[in-house]
DNA sequence: AGCGCAAACGATACCGGTATCGTTTGCACC
DNA sequence: GGTGCAAACGATACCGGTATCGTTTGCGCT
C-alpha cells in the first residue's frame, strides 16, 4: 500500500543510471545541464520525494531532535515548544516530544527511546525527581549533542539555557514585601532542581536585603514538582496549620502556582487569604485581577535559543569544547486586585 | 562521532553470520538455544540496540505518527496531545507534532513535511483557514492512514473523533438563559469548521427551545480562529457598539474565550459587562470565580481514542472500509461569581 | 550403504539513497 | 596517430537490518 516513486524508477524511465539521477537531483557539476533538466522535469511531474529514511541510514543522521519536558499541558513548556519548533523547522529538523510527568523512570525511558530512535540531539528539561544523571551522561559521552534548558544539570559540559531565576524570585519576593507583607512563605519545587536552588536564593536575597529574617519553617518543598496535587495540598495545609500563618506565599513554578491556588480554594476561607506571587507563564492568569502577581519566563525565546545551540552542536564538524550558559531575563507582571474581571 | 554497535559487529565477535545474529535477536525457532544465549549475552553486554532507521527502510514503516494541530500552547490541544502520546508510546510509536497556527499554508506545508518524513499515519485537527482539502485527500488516496479529531472534515472516508459540540453549545447557551440572560451573542469560529457549525446549531437550538428569536446580527465569526487578537478585538468592539448591546456572549472555542476576555478587559467598562460562557479546557479558569461558565471537552480522551483508531488503521493488514465517527460527551462547568478567589 | 529429512547456520539480495571509483567518448595537441 | 585529459555517465559498495534461499551436518531408517 502506498509506494512512492524512487530514484531507480526515474533512472529506468529516462534510460539513465541511478547514480546519474541522484547527481542530477543534487545539482552535481558533472552532469550535463540537458540531462539535469530532463531528470528534474520528470521528478517534478511524478512528484518524486527523496526518501528521508534512506538518507538517514546512509548519512547516519535523522534530522530530528528529541525534546524532554515534564508535560506539554503547561504554559511554560508549551510556549517553549513553540520556540523550539520555530527554529527546528526552519532548519529542516522535526521534533519528537516526550513527557516525563516529573518521573525519573519515565525520563530514563524517554531518553533511551529517543536515543534508539536515533535523534541527532536532545533538548532536556529535567524531571523533578531526577538526581542521578548517568542515563544522560552516557549518551553525552557517546557523542550525542545535548542541550539543557530551564531545569539544568551543571555536571555536563554542554550548553545550558535558563532564565534569571534568582532575580525573578527576588523580584517576586520584593514585590510582596513592597505590598506590606512580612511573613512570606515559599512553596518550592524539588530541592535538587537547579531552578529550585536559584529561586530559593533570590527569595532569601530579597528577605535579607529588607531585613526580614529567613525562617526555614516557612519553606516547603514539593519533591514531585506538584505533579500530584496531594503534595501541594499538604504543603498548603501545612502553611494554614502554622501558629503564625504566613501572610503571603512565593510560589516557585507554573505548575505549583496552579496547584497552590487550587489548594487554597479548597482549604482556605474568607477570613484568611494569603497573597500569592510566583512563577507562571499562563496567559489566562493575565485576564484576572486576583492578588496574584507573577514572574514570567521568556519561554518561547528559551526554546528558540536552546534549539539554535543544539543545532549548532549537531552540525559542527568538529567537537565543541566551549559551552555557553545562557541566562535570559524574567519579567514581573503585577496584578492589581479590584480591576475588571 | 558516536557510532553504535551493529549486528555485524556481533557476528564478527562471535564468529557467526549476520543472518544468524539477526535471527537470534528476534528469537527465531531455527537457532540453537545455545547460540541464542551467546548472542543475547553479547548484545546485552555491549548494549546493542537495533537501528530503527535501517528497520524503517527495510519494512517501509517508521513507527511514528504525525500530529497536526493549530498550537500546542492551548489547553485543549496540549491535553489532547497528552492523550495521543499515552497511546502512541504504549504501542511503540513516537509522535511528531506540528503546528499550523491556524494558517492554511502552514497546514499544507506541515502535512507534506510529515508525508515526506514517512510517518505511518497522521492525526489532524484542521486549521481555521482550511477550505480546500486536496492536500489531505491526495495522501489519503495514496493509502496513508489519517484520522481526524476535533476539527473534522466529513468528505473523507476515515475515522473521526470529536466531542458533542452541538450539545455542549446548547448547554452553555441554556445555562446563560437560565441565569436570566436574553440577548445572547455568539462569538463563533471560522464558518467552515465542523465545530463551528455544530456549536452554532446547539446555540440556535437552545434559543429556539426557549422561545428566544435568533438574530443573525448577534453572531460574529472569527475567520482565523482568533489566532490574531485583532480579529477578536473587532468582534467584541462590534458587540459593544450595538444599539442594544448583548447581555451575554457564548464563545465558541478555547482560544476565542481567552481572546474574548482579553478584549473585554481592554474595551469593556464597569458599567457594561456581559456574562460569558464558552468552550474552554483551561485548568486555570477553574480557579477563578468570574462569571464565566465553560464547556469542557474530553481532550485527553479524544486524543487517546483518535490515536487508538489510527494505529488500528496503520496495523490493519487489509484495507479498512468501515469507519467510525466517534462523539464524546462534553461537560458544563459552572462558575459562581463571588466565591473565593 | 544410501536416502530422506530436519536442525542450524551462511550467503545473498533488497530497502533507497549517495560516495567512490571506473568507463566511455570526443577532442586538442604534439 | 598516439597520448592526455576532461566531460558525462555507469557500476559497485555501503548504511544496518531482514527475508529468502542455499548449504552443511548429523541422525534415523530401510
Amino acid at each position: 500500500m502506498f509506494k512512492p516513486i524512487t530514484i531507480k524508477d526515474i533512472a529506468q524511465a529516462l534510460n539513465l543510471s541511478a547514480s546519474t539521477v541522484s547527481r542530477a537531483l543534487s545539482d552535481s557539476y558533472e552532469i550535463n545541464p540537458e540531462t539535469k533538466k530532463r531528470v528534474l522535469a520528470y521528478a517534478e511531474q511524478n512528484n518524486y520525494k527523496r526518501n528521508p529514511i534512506a538518507l538517514s541510514l546512509k548519512q547516519r543522521k535523522s534530522y530530528s531532535i528529541g525534546v524532554v519536558v515534564c508535560e506539554v499541558a503547561n504554559s511554560f513548556f508549551s510556549q517553549a515548544i513553540d520556540g523550539i519548533e520555530s527554529i527546528a523547522y526552519k532548519n529542516g529538523y522535526n521534533i519528537i516530544i516526550t513527557q516525563t510527568h516529573d518521573s525519573y523512570d519515565r525520563e530514563v525511558m524517554n531518553i533511551k527511546h529517543l536515543a534508539n530512535r536515533s535523534v541527532d540531539g536532545i533538548l532536556i528539561s529535567l524531571s523533578a525527581e531526577t538526581t542521578n544523571f548517568d542515563h544522560i551522561k552516557k549518551l553525552h559521552d557517546a557523542g550525542l549533542p545535548i542541550v539543557f534548558f530551564d531545569r539544568i544539570y551543571d555536571g555536563l559540559a554542554t550548553h545550558k539555557v535558563s532564565s534569571d531565576n534568582r532575580n525573578g524570585a527576588k523580584m517576586a519576593t520584593q514585590h510582596l514585601i513592597e505590598k506590606g507583607y512580612r511573613k512570606i512563605a515559599h512553596l518550592a519545587n524539588a530541592p535538587h532542581l537547579s531552578i529550585t536552588k536559584e529561586r530559593l536564593a533570590g527569595y532569601r536575597e530579597a528577605l535579607t536585603e529588607n531585613g526580614i529574617p529567613i525562617e526555614e519553617a516557612n519553606i516547603t518543598y514539593c519533591h514531585h514538582g506538584g505533579s500530584n496535587q496531594k503534595e501541594v495540598d499538604a504543603a498548603v495545609q501545612y502553611f494554614l496549620s502554622m501558629d503564625e500563618k504566613p501572610d503571603s506565599i512565593f510560589v516557585a513554578s507554573d505548575r505549583l502556582s496552579i496547584g497552590c491556588l487550587t489548594a487554597i480554594k479548597k482549604y482556605g476561607d474568607k477570613a484568611y487569604m494569603p497573597a500569592i506571587a510566583g512563577f507562571s507563564n499562563s496567559d489566562v492568569l493575565d485576564l484576572f485581577s486576583t492578588d496574584f502577581s507573577s514572574i514570567r519566563q521568556p519561554a518561547f525565546e528559551m526554546g528558540r535559543v536552546a534549539t539554535d545551540r543544539l543545532i549548532q552542536l549537531i552540525e559542527s564538524k568538529y567537537p565543541v569544547y566551549e559551552h555557553e550558559s545562557i541566562v535570559l531575563g524574567t519579567e514581573l507582571i503585577e496584578r492589581i486586585p479590584g480591576k475588571l474581571l
